[in-house]
RNA sequence: GGAGAGGUGGGUGAGUGGCUGAAACCAGCUCCCUGCUAAGGAGCCAUACGCAUUGCGCGUAUCGAGGGUUCGAAUCCCUCCCUCUCCGCCA
């Protein structure tokens, strides 16, 4: 959610800076709906107020023993003119909010124009790409060569976008979450959390996903339906929702494993062969929350949270700055990883890092007390992947097959592989 | 799932129809006093939105949520949610 003030009094440039995220943002109905919001109130509160004091009035009358039918009836006009008044509020509220939640948020200044992915700017590089004197293949060979990646199995029991793994390769896709789980806690400073897996839609409106990508998720049936997140994102920075924190516990850095459903709405013909897009995978999220001064600096170093992921596992990956046309919905600035992929010899996202600066913080009502001001204020909040578990293990398959199609496990899996040193 | 109890400000906790946005205490903040420590004294201390901003400010809403009764609701009624205790069930 956009602060509405700064809507109001910064309309151009919200405007022109919502148009490289190819939003059109149509001043003329938020400022006639504003405009009405704002009379309506004044009408409303000025009504509540005259009648508040009749009533209280009325005691004392009553006290004094005089006579209150004058005053009853004054009572009885003032109240048909305001629920009049409150009904047409409410209602115009209801519009203008329906109008607020759906706007994107303001990209950073820094943000690239562009329309798609094609566009995205390339900010470094790290690692060499392998050479092979062998084909390499890809990771949907390799592990049914292996016996570890099975999808007919898995659509007989679910759905296509689904996979079952066996053996080492399952244990590797165990041993890489425990291997970010344990480089972020013990060297970057992060406190692991555990998170429901389904959450109810005010939660997901927090962090932005409701109510415009309902399309995108797993629901439940029932009375109250909850939704299978799509992200630890959404649970993990609701964590702070509806409070205020003190400048002391900030900033808040969250890593979470869960298990990510996406129903891939829209995406259908993409990726179809094997796991890179799935409907059901696991991801290490990392999560800051902090003051606003901070928040630049924070995606910086979040990011390379990210990175020493695949500097530890000598897995060659580019950085890039998403345009404008590819930023999410709740992004001011987000950084893609993306990791080399010998089997499609191109670089495939691993990773998306963003700043949501104060977006999500105002739609859940997540503040902090400034101490500047004595002033609840929102925080701001920042996610990344750190990393999608299933895409690192495609990445490990693919950069560390050997010729006989067997796969040589990374140094730092080694530990976490019970004395595995190769799987085949 | 069944029975009972309860949800009030950062915390404890008073408050059964008007003078209660809410006592008191604790924590916190400011000031005074004090050689240090300890103790003491005075005051401040919820959030959102709106109006006015030359300045103190003013208004509306919020006592788990929603609805109802009433001129007037933290207080009465209804529905839901949550917490606790006991029972059942289960990991």
């Amino acid at each position: 959610m956009l602060d509405p003030k700064r809507v109001r009094n910064q309309t151009e440039d919200i405007a022109r800076r919502l148009a490289i995220k190819h939003f059109t943002f149509d001043q003329a109905t938020f400022e006639k709906l504003e405009e009405q919001r704002r009379s309506l109130q004044v009408r409303t509160e000025t009504l509540q107020s005259a009648q508040n004091k009749r009533s209280k009035s009325i005691g004392k009358a009553k006290a004094a023993g005089e006579d209150i039918q004058p005053l009853l009836d004054e009572v009885d006009n003032l109240k048909s003119q305001r629920s009049e008044a409150e009904d047409q509020l409410r209602e115009l509220q209801e519009e203008l909010n329906g109008f607020l939640a759906g706007i994107p948020n303001v990209p950073d200044e820094s943000v690239p124009a562009g329309d798609s992915e094609e566009d995205n700017v390339e900010i470094r590089k790290w690692g060499v790409i392998p050479s092979f004197d062998f084909e390499p293949k890809d990771h949907v060979s390799l592990g049914e060569q292996l016996g570890g990646l099975d999808f007919e199995t898995a659509t007989r029991l679910a759905h296509s976008r689904f996979a079952v793994m066996r053996g080492p390769v399952a244990r590797l896709h165990r041993a890489l979450a425990q291997f970010m789980l344990d480089l972020h806690t013990s060297e970057h400073g992060y406190t692991e959390a555990y998170v429901p897996y389904l959450v109810n839609a005010e939660t997901l409106y927090g962090t932005g996903q409701l109510p415009k990508f309902e399309a995108d998720l797993f629901k439940t049936e029932g009375e109250k339906p909850l939704y299978l997140i799509p992200t630890a994102e959404v649970p993990a920075t609701n964590l702070v929702s509806d409070s205020i924190l003190d400048a002391s516990e900030l900033p808040l850095k969250l890593v979470c494993h869960t298990p990510c459903f996406r129903s891939e709405a829209g995406s259908y013909g993409r990726d179809t062969r094997g796991m890179i897009r799935q409907h059901q995978f696991d991801k290490v999220e990392l999560i800051h929350i902090v003051r606003p001064e901070d928040s630049e600096a924070t995606l910086e170093a979040l990011t390379g949270h990210a990175e020493k992921v695949l500097q530890l596992l000598a897995l060659p990956y580019r950085v890039v700055q998403l345009c404008g046309g590819d930023l999410g919905f709740s992004a001011a600035c987000t950084y893609d990883l993306e990791v080399w992929l010998p089997g499609q010899e191109k670089y495939r996202e691993i990773s998306s890092c963003s700043n949501t600066r104060d977006f999500q913080s105002r739609r859940m009502s997540a503040r902090w007390r400034n101490p500047e001001t004595g002033k609840p204020e929102p925080v701001h909040t920042l996610n990344g992947s750190g990393l999608a578990v299933g895409r690192a293990l495609i990445a490990v398959l693919e950069n560390y097959q050997q010729v006989d199609g067997s796969i040589s496990v990374p140094d730092a899996l080694k530990p976490y592989m019970g004395g595995i040193e190769r799987i085949q």
